[in-house]
RNA sequence: GGCAGCGUAGCUCAGUUGGUUAGAGCACCGGCUUCAUAAGCCGGGUGUCGCCGGUUCAAGUCCGGCCGCUGCUACCA
């Protein structure tokens, strides 16, 4: 053992945005931020770790707006949820901030006046549209229009779905606010930028040689952004806005993401100012006296290049401590396709909370985590079977099969020899310890279960249950098994503490107190009483992850409602998700489940739409494309329609020439990468199976009959 | 379309700087056990290491090209 810690490290998750809550892709990094600050500690390092609602923008603006309240009423209810949720999975922020604070103003305030003063603020005009009637400018996502390039409708203002353009916001052709629908205007508005160029040879050698940026992303920003001078980056937007008035430019507020990394400074700051402590200390260069903290930040990989250029020019502008790691994680898939509000698999925080045990999702994904940038996927058959195994099968069953033999006489007064179990796995500590400092949770997760296992057989080979029924010539070596078990199980809960807090404490409980330093797993105890057995654990059972699911899916819904969306998203016509399990024995809810009734319309509404039967006269790949397959259909006579329709991978295109088909006969023409559109094939398709079913009337129907 | 990542046993993955007959857990099958919240122990694996080609004495591991999957391409993780 080495001498006593003189680390001290600040870690910090990213900010979470105050417009929405907190989902299980979110908690793969608090969870990942949190067992890497409890291993820390429990190595007896000084480390702190900070987090604070990110609040301001155009968003929580455009939100608290539709909602009729105010931007502050709003993040304030936000911050409570978040807060509530983070508890709920035992993420223990030393301090949570927010970025709507004195202490980040001030902050925010200084390294602008340091990048004042280093001549590294500029100012220019910019184009932007404007949008009269509600009075704000447009974000690019809050103007839609027809893509200049292709003519595509119904497009964002930054770049086209159907080709793939980019563009800015004032190219759009027809341009309409999503806000107000009201035909937004070019204006021109001063911004002010930071510019990064007379940074570039520090970021280039900083991302590549101070260790802090793993090689596969500093890659990534040689080969995208230091290859090329440096864009400025536009750091400020005209009021209204809701965020921090620029102090020396009246009428233009800070750029949600330049106060937001200053949140990690003020979130320090407010730590600090509780315990006499200061920001230098933490952050500073200077001090000869005492090596510099260690700086950690966990985020997720869309917001890489925030951490490792633009944050890290920020800090060097204003001579800060640098990032020691920027530890980049990758996204969530639930049973292997991106969260999906549709198949009840966009899992909130509380909805998990409301059905099953923290501790269980803290180590299936430490279990997944192994310190990469690759995503992780949630798939919730292999979640119960890996809980279920690992930690209740294997750890919480050591306690539970032995424990009560020890609740009268107490552990052994002296360590019984167990054929060097405990010994071996006190040796393996220094690589599991190693694993966690890596955030190689994966590895230290399979060390420790290899322990268990060999604790699970060692048991298994004492019997204890046969010298139970021995009599009293048999006691001393039942407490003796019984006393190596414990230890063992104890030793577990040891390495799994920063995992699985409240498992800790129940050991703790059991006998020898709370844990609190990783070296308990270096020595047995001896002589101590053993406390009544407790169930730590229960299986998790297939109704409660159906449960999940349900819910989150009467969650989405409620949702939609509130929006008053029609539909959620596009109808995953080729998904290859997992189709839930469900009996065939009957028709299932599923598919009505997942996409809920529209509101109610009129017969006059339905007159609106103008279905006609259809024959194909000719169906062909579209090589290019992924899911289109061009058809063209007759309504008799000589109308014929070219209809781009999503069956590819479905239909075979010849086995549907001179099928009768329905058509949407009336539906406006829609220009697509490949070609124009004129109407739309009626298809079924849904959640619960795969798959998408074309519609045919019953024989004698002829093209061109209306339906009614 | 662009960018990134991944493709190793039915599933989830490990395979360190290229080096002996490619591993683990789960699932599955058989046996044992019954102390435990139906938990535990033992035994059982020839899998074109996605495909093709290249470098090498030697390639799952390096290089090139294909194919497939996933994610990003939103002021969200």
């Amino acid at each position: 053992m080495h001498a006593p810690s003189t680390r001290r490290i600040l870690v910090t998750s990213a900010l979470p945005y105050a417009n929405g809550h907190i989902h299980l892709g979110h908690l793969v990094e608090y969870v990942q931020t949190d067992i890497f600050v409890r291993f820390q500690k429990l190595r007896g390092h000084h480390c702190i770790y900070l987090c604070a609602d990110d609040t301001h923008g155009t968003a929580i603006m455009i939100r608290a707006r539709a909602e009729g309240t105010t931007e502050r009423e709003l993040i304030a209810t936000m911050r409570e949820a978040h807060l509530a949720d983070f508890a709920g999975f035992q993420i223990a922020f030393d301090h949570y901030g927010s970025t709507d604070s004195d202490a980040n103003r001030r902050l925010c305030g200084e390294i602008w006046s340091r990048l004042r003063a280093r001549g590294l603020v500029v100012s220019r005009d910019v184009q932007q549209l404007y949008d009269p009637q509600a009075g704000v400018f447009l974000a690019d996502r809050f103007v839609k229009g027809t893509c200049p390039k292709c003519q595509a409708a119904d497009q964002y203002g930054d770049s086209c779905e159907q080709c793939g353009a980019a563009y800015t916001p004032a190219d759009l052709v027809d341009p309409v606010s999503t806000l107000s629908g009201a035909r937004p205007e070019v204006r021109s508005a001063e911004h002010l930028f930071v510019t990064l160029e007379p940074l570039h040879d520090f970021l280039a050698t900083w991302t590549r040689s101070s260790g802090a940026v793993d090689p596969r992303i500093a890659n990534y920003l040689a080969g995208h952004f230091l290859c090329d001078p440096l864009r400025d980056w536009d750091v400020s937007r005209p009021a209204p806005y809701f965020g921090f008035e620029i102090p020396d430019a009246p009428g233009h507020y800070w750029y949600v993401w330049f106060d937001a990394p200053v949140g990690y400074l003020a979130a320090t700051d407010e730590w600090c100012a509780a315990r006499g402590d200061t920001v230098a200390a933490w952050w500073g260069r200077g001090g000869a006296n005492e090596p510099p903290a260690e700086i950690h930040h966990f985020i997720g990989k869309d917001i890489t290049y925030f951490h490792t250029l633009f944050w890290p020019a920020m800090l060097e502008a204003a001579e800060l401590s640098l990032p020691t790691k920027v530890r980049i994680h990758g996204f969530l898939t639930v049973n292997g396709a991106k969260m999906s509000k549709s198949r009840g698999t966009f899992l909130l925080a509380r909805t998990y909370l409301d059905q099953l045990d923290p501790g269980m999702l803290r180590y299936f994904y430490a279990a997944k985590l192994s310190g990469g940038i690759d995503d992780i996927d949630l798939n919730l058959d292999e979640f119960a079977a890996k809980v279920n195994a690992d930690l209740v099968g294997k750890v919480v069953n050591l306690a539970s099969r032995t424990a009560r033999w020890l609740e009268t006489t107490g552990l052994s007064a002296r360590y019984p020899d167990d054929g060097g179990l405990f010994a071996q796995a006190a040796a393996d500590g220094a690589e599991i310890a190693a694993a966690y400092e890596d955030c190689d949770f994966a590895r230290a997760m399979r060390a420790i279960m290899l322990a268990a296992d060999r604790a699970n057989a060692y048991v298994d080979a004492e019997q204890p249950w046969k010298l139970a029924k021995a009599g009293p010539d048999a006691s001393a070596k039942l407490q003796d098994v019984a006393t190596v078990a414990l230890n063992l199980f104890r030793q577990l809960a040891v390495y799994l503490a920063p995992v699985l807090p409240v498992l800790a404490e129940q050991a703790g409980r059991l006998m020898g107190g709370p844990i609190r330093s990783w070296e308990e797993s270096q020595a047995p105890l001896v002589g101590l009483p053993v406390a009544a057995f407790e169930p730590l654990m229960k299986r998790v059972e297939k109704t409660q992850l159906e449960a999940l699911l349900a819910a989150s899916r009467a969650e989405a819904e409620k949702d939609a409602r509130h929006k008053g969306a029609t539909a959620m998203e596009p109808t995953p016509a080729t998904s290859s998700a997992t189709p839930p399990v469900t009996s065939a024995a009957q028709d299932s809810g599923e598919a009505l489940a997942a996409e809920p009734l529209a509101p109610t319309c009129t017969i006059d509404d339905f007159a609106k739409i103008d279905l006609r039967v259809a024959r194909i006269l000719t169906a062909e790949e579209v090589p290019e494309a992924k899911k289109l397959l061009k058809l063209t259909v007759s309504l008799g006579g000589d109308a014929t329609r070219t209809v781009f329709a999503g069956i590819k991978g479905f239909h075979e295109p010849t086995a549907l020439v001179g099928r009768l088909v329905i058509v949407v006969a009336n539906l406006a023409p829609r220009q697509m990468k490949f070609g124009l559109s004129e109407g739309m094939v009626v298809a079924a398709s849904g959640a619960g199976a795969p798959g998408v079913y074309l519609l045919s009337p019953d024989s004698g129907a002829l093209p061109g009959m209306r339906l009614h």
